[in-house]
DNA sequence: TGTCAAGCTGGAACGACGTTCCAATGCTCT
DNA sequence: AGAGCATTGGAACGTCGTTCCAGCTTGACA
């Protein structure tokens, strides 16, 4: 049976955007943002530049994709656990969507140009679902569901976007001595701060040391959910 | 006497950082974030690339003295006034960053480089400052200042950058039309989506069209507030 | 006042980037 | 087998950030 005409390995998988954008994103997890140019891309995936443009706009549409297909991959692992309650339900997106960003640390920048650029793109309902579901499985009263859900989403991506360079790209251990350095070289930048000007920073500097940033992020989240439950009669 | 002997003008201003960067911050609000170009700036100062570099070490400098002088500016307009209560601070510092913001739209997407990057560089100890003496004020005990100011510096960040867009580049009427037809359109879109994928999404579609992103903001910090004052007992 | 080193200027030049262009190649029908 | 079209990939263009360096200005000292 003649299948070895001349095909023995299909050249290659075809190009596809699929693979662009899946490429994209692990150029940027391992080279980092500025790392991510055509011609790399386009030597990791064995062709040249303009071969790319036949799938892909531009490298805005690129990034923009790179960012939707992380942000989608990370809110459909929170919606495939159910939570035991609303609350829970909440914290597992924000903590999904903390997580994506530690993982992906150009993920922070990426949601904030495309959220001010075009702040309803495909990124930001999907983020908005996710949290909305909760708010209204939570009991909130349906004419302050978008208020609700807008000061989560809000308080997430503010947060995980600071959060994100706090986290080195070291691996499982040495990472946290990392950020106890990291931590502590902050904790003393802020003594060193002008007494007249920064008198709050000063007196907290203490707390920056050896905190843990998932658990702030949790107590920011509880801090609005407490909120929401103080302001909003719920309906449950 | 003699005064006039070889300098009728002076030849120019002397090129200094501070004219570089506030040359940059006119550059940025006119031709929006890709426009700031070195050779546009040196255009701009009547003068060549290479004299810019002696005053600054390159863009990325650039860009994060230009995001520190207008955050700079709008902290301190907010400190010189004395608000009534801590609540109307924390409102004022708010408002403040969300102005600055809907001024400089580069802004938002600078705030979260710069705050990604170096998270604690020279802009967030300002922002961060500015929330604490409010918090401060506002009665919390001095083991929950960090997470409280935290939670409200970065819903104000997360918040005001996602807002940033939605006001137009125009003046004064001509963009609350165009406001107008931009909630239409996302109201449009939401209704569009899915309604396996984005029920609630969908629900809300209304919500948005009219609503007025100001009282939003501040309804965001009123949760936040209430949240403070519902866990955190108040020594005052 | 003349001289010299240091601070500062600005234009030319370099390498890398995003993007465009297009000849060559594969694939799918008839 | 051949025509037509989708797809490829490498060369080329213009612009950017940045570097380099020859000249200018300035202020201190002799």
């Amino acid at each position: 049976m003649a299948t070895r005409t001349r095909r023995p390995e299909r050249r290659q998988e075809p190009l596809s955007r699929e693979r662009i954008v899946s490429a994209a994103v692990e150029l940027l997890d391992t080279v980092g943002e500025g790392g991510l140019t055509f011609r790399a891309l386009a030597e990791h995936l064995a062709t040249g530049p303009g071969a790319i443009y036949w799938h892909v706009e531009g490298k805005t549409e690129l990034l923009a994709a790179a960012t939707d297909a992380v942000v989608a991959a990370a809110v459909a692992v929170e919606a495939a656990e159910s939570p035991d309650s609303p609350q829970d339900g909440i914290r597992a997106v924000a903590l999904g969507l903390f997580d994506a960003i530690e993982e992906h640390p150009w993920l922070a920048t990426q949601l904030a140009t495309q959220l001010s650029r075009s702040p309803w793109g495909t990124v930001a309902p999907r983020i908005f679902e996710s949290i909305g579901r909760q708010v209204r499985a939570l009991g909130v009263p349906e004419g302050s569901w978008f208020t609700a859900t807008s000061a989560l989403m809000h308080y997430i991506l503010g947060a995980a976007g600071q959060n994100a360079a706090n986290t080195a790209s070291a691996g499982t251990l040495g990472s946290d001595v990392d950020r106890a350095e990291f931590l502590d070289a902050v904790s003393a930048a802020w003594k060193e701060l002008d007494p007249d000007d920064y008198p709050f920073t000063r007196a907290v500097a203490d707390q920056v040391r050896g905190h843990d940033d998932r658990e702030q992020f949790l107590a920011g989240i509880a801090l609005i959910l407490a909120g929401i439950t103080a302001i909003h009669p719920l309906t449950t």
